[in-house]
DNA sequence: CGATGGCATGTTGTGAACAATAGTGTTGAC
DNA sequence: GTCAACACTATTGTTCACAACATGCCATCG
């Protein structure tokens, strides 16, 4: 759909990755030498981060990678929970018997890294488990708004997955939206998805009422 | 000394007014003459607007006003209920009285609107509503996105505002809506607002249909 | 007559040089 | 010692020229 200036998607990567942390300035000729590639790349690749909410601009100030606050990233849940609502009532009504398997192989697998509490390896079936329930529910738009949100808050989702006893309750709701669409009951997936990201923004207002006290 | 003109928006304004119909194509040089800024400034402008989808761009090929079909408004609109929705909740949440009265005072206006059959100014004090609601829901995340997605659909918008007896219908689910809100009701608000987006679903997947027969 | 290959043209992509700007340090008067 | 003016540096913003690519045309060949 959108034609990706290549050197992008790798400086995109770079920043979910950690690389450029939150607040790094992004110097186009440092990241030239990086890239392998000429300053107008790395401009039209700053632009399109800028669009997608990933890097800030400021008129002859540069790039800096964006800091997005709590309270943001609780603004960027409630939209998932909206977008990710819609998602789970999609795939309910149009989920396979074969994607029914793989959902339920994943909550299997998400229950074996509770079970020897690897964070890392949950976060990522975490991941793999909304990923492959847009991709049961065919909504290009809904999905890279999604795609788009998360990460623009990947940060704070990453130290939400590290939180302990956080990935238990996590697996419940994940539970809970899985049986929802493999029971094909749309209203159901879509209450159990938002009752799942609510639960997130539970987590991040403690965050942020502790960090106004700190 | 004028100041450097944000081009992008300028080009945005052009292509929702219609200047550059769905399927031009945006040729650099060209642009570089109407609009008076380099050819760097333009490129910048044109994967902006890629990034937010309303340009299509294609390696060697240049760019083009983006053509929305009729089934990706319905996904766009499918996508607006589930963010207005929140929107709705969130400004029966926040509604001051100041806010009841804007709004009722802008039904009033539809409802004159209505009356003298005018569909160029309901069409506006629609999207003043919307507008309004989330100006009163102070959600920045879900402003932009449904603000965006508006701009990608606005074709299609346009096309609808245009139908008979369509206004009519339009209203009282409008006011429905406002209802909600200023009763306090933010399930309500919210049950409104995607009553009132799946009816205008409910006519695009009427269009796809005929469309496609025709 | 149709297909193929090269040329001409229009347009985008890229690199380098230059101009403009913000931030920083230095100097000097008081 | 303070503060303002100034110059210096790092970086971004802009322009220009040219290379790369896509497309349509036409001649040549089968």
């Amino acid at each position: 759909m959108v034609i990706t200036v290549p050197v992008a998607d790798r400086l995109r990567d770079d920043i979910l990755e950690g690389v450029f942390p939150p607040g790094e300035r992004l110097i186009e000729l440092q990241l030239t030498e990086r890239y392998g590639v000429g300053r107008a790349a790395i401009r039209a690749a700053l632009v399109e981060l800028d669009a997608e909410g990933l890097v800030q601009r400021e008129a002859n100030r540069g790039a800096t990678v964006r800091r997005i606050s709590v309270a943001e990233a609780v603004e960027i849940t409630e939209a998932r929970a909206a977008l990710e609502g819609l998602v789970a009532s999609l795939a309910a009504q149009r989920a396979t018997e074969a994607d029914h398997d793989e959902l339920r192989a994943l909550i299997a697998d998400m229950r074996d890294a509770v079970d020897q509490d690897d964070k890392l390896r949950y976060s990522k079936l975490n991941r793999t488990l909304h990923g492959a329930l847009r991709r049961i529910a065919r909504h290009q738009v809904a999905d890279d708004l999604v795609a788009n949100l998360r990460n623009r808050a990947a940060h704070h989702q990453f130290r939400l997955a590290l939180m302990p006893g956080r990935a238990v309750e996590s697996l419940a709701q994940h539970s809970a939206i899985v049986d929802a669409v493999t029971a094909g009951d749309p209203p159901a997936a879509e209450q159990a998805m938002r009752a799942h990201l609510a639960s997130v923004i539970e987590v991040l207002r403690q965050w942020e009422a502790f960090d106004a006290h700190a």
